[in-house]
DNA sequence: AAATATTTTTAGAATTATTCTAAAAAATTT
DNA sequence: AAATTTTTTAGAATAATTCTAAAAATATTT
């Protein structure tokens, strides 16, 4: 793993959890002020492939990298667009026994009023 | 509702079921050849508006428009492309309830193999 | 260590799907 | 028919990501 590929990757280990390519590339310039943003994409990218992190697709807007790579669900607040990490288990083989067809895999989105936004 | 609106609408329930916009577009240019992608995106805007139809997004490609607006998943196949309809319910309560946080909504992508693909 | 090969990074163009804007055309209301 | 509103057109703009080819860095072999 090369000096900016650990330096990517711990800047996302560091962070909230959650971040758009954009914000990763906007830290990575503090560190490497002329790294490049197909840098970033082909760095996470190759941080998703070997497990260190994980990819995520949002409803709309850009695409999250997750520093945490195990299997879980997200919960986006409609309010304050914070991400919350929530564990429904593996559900492909309930969804195959509902529906009848076989469900390989799945990707759930789901959306919530954050604990925080609804207590104001 | 204008012509070109019915038209749009009718070309979605005359198809499989879930087509892409460009398709319909395609479609459309058969019987208008002049017409417009933008006045297909606005019209599938509108009819998605009015509950006629429904705007599904896809796990990569582009967005789907469905001509069943009333609640169900969809299953998309791996080896071909096709997609399913498949019905689970509204899970939104139950999600709550294994996890503990309120969930509105959400968004399920299902990836299969389908029927036609598996039994060759 | 030098030479060679491999991998990573850069720079910037290309892509894809969609939205936006302003003008023109069509439809509706007065 | 005139005025108003809505729809459609034309084409530019946008946003996120990918692609391509060259340059730079790193690793491997001699």
């Amino acid at each position: 793993m090369t000096q900016k590929r650990a330096a990517i990757l711990q800047i996302l280990r560091e962070s909230e959890g959650h971040l758009p390519a954009d914000e990763i590339f906007r830290r990575a310039k503090e560190k490497y002020p002329g790294i490049v943003l197909a840098t970033v994409y082909n760095t996470l990218h190759y941080l998703t492939e070997e497990g260190h992190i994980k990819h995520i697709r949002t409803a709309d807007g850009p695409d999250f990298y997750d520093k945490t790579p195990t299997p879980h669900e997200h919960a986006f607040c409609s309010s304050c667009g914070r991400v919350l990490d929530v564990d429904l288990g593996d559900l492909a083989d309930e969804f195959t026994k509902r529906t009848g067809v076989t469900i390989d895999s799945y990707e759930l989105i789901l959306h919530t009023r954050c604990p925080h936004c609804q207590s104001s």
